[in-house]
This record gives structure tokens, C-alpha cells and sequence, in this order.
DNA sequence: TAGATTGTTAATCGATTAACAATC
DNA sequence: TAGATTGTTAATCGATTAACAATC
């Protein structure tokens, strides 16, 4: 509606920079955190300071999405997590599958911030025929075969991939083919998915090799003065 | 050394952008999945298609580290391969200790490409009587009360929360005073660290929460043109 | 040699930060 | 009212991309 919908730049979503969506999440950690301390309000000096950001980037951030302050007085925590809630789309159950019962899998079934936030795991595949037919975490564990049939008469938005590195890139096509909008991926693999279908990766060892970078770095650098 | 060595912005590591510096761990995948493939050589354009990104980009990151090509050839991929080992510090082993002995911890423990990088994991510690004194993929688990003790004894450099997020902090604590030179946390937490301790966070529920509001962006707008 | 592709400088583009009028 | 702080524009800064001489 507004002029900023017309942008149609690749580092747009939807006239918001990407570099400040991704922000969003670490803005909604942090309120969270605030509300819970029964914190009623907040300059943007102040959380920018705990946030360890600039105030000028946080209210530049916010002024993409509305003006949720007060002049003179700052942000009401609870107003401001309300409006990050709906702007992240929490106001809303997002159904998933999640596909591979392993470790991974199992940590992900067990994190309760996910359904308490409206991410409701629905089934749990994977094709060892010892956990299938199982419950893990009140969530039912199927074969793996049985996925499609499943999307079919149940529709999900997400899917959660937790398999193999071997076995990721089919379980995306599958996963596509019964129609679900989004993947979070796990495996260490590049997958292909057609653009209409999301795809966030979560690679857990490239944020090790950074590490491990950086520990390189200091080890040659011990005094940054 | 040379001139490069003297930028010290706040967004370069060691003369380096931090931009590239992330995209290392990226790199190095493709060029290992290449390598496996048995590709031998590919050129700048062939790679950042592969990659999604722009040659110029490829071109311009490797040349803060050197120059690894060959005009009019390309680059050969297991010398570039070789190279990115070398700079991300991949030649050596890293020493870790992981606390928190649930299901992500033990989905760590299990995944091999870790060990196989030289990153290893000595002990993991735990503070559930029924698997202390056990073995999580052959690696012994210990009463947490044991970590600084062990540590003063056995130094690693790196340390792995995957407690729950009420422990994490206290767990950072141990982690600093037994002397470990940087932390991997993926509790959903903000730690609090001294700035000679480097911390590199993996928020799972941050990259939901990224892929939450894509997803509400689609639904507003099904037919983006 | 001719063609291809690198390494690197310069130009463009986007993101961050500063500044300040508006106003609670 | 005076002081504080937002929302937003403009300036700065950094990252990406284009261009091309060097050269294999």
C-alpha cells in the first residue's frame, strides 16, 4: 500500500531490508527477556546498549514496520514485543513434519519454546523400522514411505529436516511434492528446492568453521591492543 | 605484515571483512563437495554459479588471503580446497569439551565430520547421575561438578553449551575460569562473556523465527512477480 | 598465438550512523 | 514548561559488483 511495497530490490522482502530482518529474531529475544523481567519500559539507548547495536539502527529498524514509541518516554516492553510477535507471524499455529527421528530430531521434539510458540510438530518419519510406530515426545513416529499420503490428507507449512547428509535432497523433493511452503534444513547439503518453496538452512558445522577461524586469528594475534 | 595488517575496523578480523569471513565455512563446502566429485579444475564464473553468488565477489574474498588461480585456467579445486583448510585453521587439532549431555549434545557427539576435521570432542559433562560415569559414542561422561578440575588437567580450547538455557550462563562461568579460549552455545541465550573469550552463538529458534516471517511475507503476497 | 580467466582497482550500491525537528 | 526521546532524513561508511590490465 504504502511506497515502500514497491520495492522490488533482491535485498528487499517485501520493502523491508533483509539485513534488518534478520534482526527481528535477536529483537524478540531480547524484549522477550525484558517482559519476563517485568521491565514496563525502554529508550532505544538502552536497549540498543544491552543489545550491543546502535539506537539510531534500531529505530531505523522499527520505522519499517510502524512507529510503536513515545517521544520523551521510549518503547513499552510488552506493546513493542506484541507488535515483533506480529510482525514474525507468532500470532498464529504453524504446523511442521519433521523428518528424521535421530538426536537431532529428538532435541527438536523436545524444545518446548517451539510449541509453546505455535510450531506444532503434527508427525515424526524416518525409515527405521525399530522407533516407527513409536511416540516421541506425545508426537507419532511413521515410515518414512508414508510421507506424502500423510501431506496429502494433512498439510503442513513446514518442513524439518533432520536426516543424513545422504538422504536430505530426497526428502526435500518429497517433502515439495507433498506440498509443504517452507524447508529448515539441518543436513550439511546445498539443496535444491524450486523458488516458490522457502529453504532456511541451519549449518551447524560452518558455524564451528568459523570458529575455528577465529580461534586461528587469536592464536596468531594473542595481544589485539 | 603488509598493509592490509594494519586495518583494525571494528568489521575486519585481521584485515580481513568480516562479510568474507563468513562466507569461508561456504567456500569450503563447495570446494569439498567438488573435491569428492573429483572436479579438478573450475573457474571463478563456474564456482559463484554453483554458489548463487557473484564472481567478482568469489575473486575479490580469496584475494585477501592470496592468490590461488591461474589466469586464463581457473582454479584447481583440491589446491583451493588445500588453502581454505589452511586458513580456516582446519590443519590442526581443536580440543573440545561439551556440557550438557541431552539429546543435541548427543547428536554432536555422534556426528562424525566433527572428528573427522580434527575437531575433537574429549569429555562430555552432564550433571543426571544415570549417564554420568558412561559413554556417549565412546567419549566419557562426567559429573559437571568435575569441569574445572578437568580442565586445569586436560586444557581444551573450545567449549560446547547445549545445556538448558537456566544453565547456561553458569555454565559459560566454569567454561571461562577452566580456561577455554572460546564458547559454542547453543542454548537460546545471551551470554555474558569476557571479550578475550570468543563466543559463536547457534540460535535454533532464531532461524524458526526468520523462516516464520517469510512465510507470513508469502501468504500476504502468494504471487510475487 | 588467440582465448580465457585471474587479481585488483574503481564505481556502484546498500546499510549504518548521525543529526535534528517533532512532540510527548 | 523543560527535558527526553522518538521517527525520519541526510551523511557516512562499507560491501558488492563492474571493469580491465596482466598473463597463463
Amino acid at each position: 500500500m504504502d511506497f515502500k511495497s514497491n520495492h522490488h530490490h533482491k535485498n528487499f522482502i517485501d520493502g523491508v531490508p533483509y539485513a534488518t530482518v534478520k534482526r527481528l529474531p535477536f529483537y524478540h529475544r531480547f524484549l522477550t527477556d525484558l517482559s519476563k523481567k517485568e521491565v514496563e519500559r525502554i529508550s532505544s539507548r538502552e536497549l540498543a546498549a544491552k543489545m550491543g547495536i546502535n539506537p539510531s539502527q534500531l529505530r531505523q529498524d522499527l520505522c519499517y514496520f510502524g512507529s510503536f514509541g513515545q517521544q520523551g518516554y521510549g518503547y513499552r516492553v510488552n506493546d513493542l514485543l506484541r507488535e515483533v510477535n506480529r510482525i514474525l507471524g507468532l500470532n498464529q499455529e504453524i504446523k511442521m513434519v519433521l523428518v528424521g527421528g535421530g538426536h537431532l530430531g529428538t532435541a527438536l521434539a523436545n524444545y518446548d519454546n517451539f510449541s509453546r510458540r505455535g510450531f506444532i510438530i503434527k508427525a515424526i518419519f524416518d525409515k527405521n523400522p525399530e522407533v516407527i510406530g513409536g511416540y516421541i515426545k506425545g508426537i507419532p513416529v511413521l515410515d518414512i514411505k508414508e510421507l506424502q499420503e500423510y501431506l496429502r490428507v494433512e498439510p503442513v507449512e513446514i518442513g524439518v529436516i533432520t536426516t543424513p547428509a545422504e538422504a536430505a535432497q530426497e526428502t526435500a523433493d518429497r517433502l515439495v511434492q507433498g506440498g509443504v511452503k517452507a524447508i529448515w534444513n539441518f543436513a550439511p547439503v546445498s539443496l535444491k528446492v524450486p523458488e516458490e518453496v522457502l529453504l532456511e538452512n541451519m549449518h551447524i558445522s560452518e558455524s564451528l568453521l568459523l570458529l575455528s577461524f577465529k580461534l586461528k586469528q587469536r592464536r596468531n594475534q594473542p595481544d589485539p591492543v
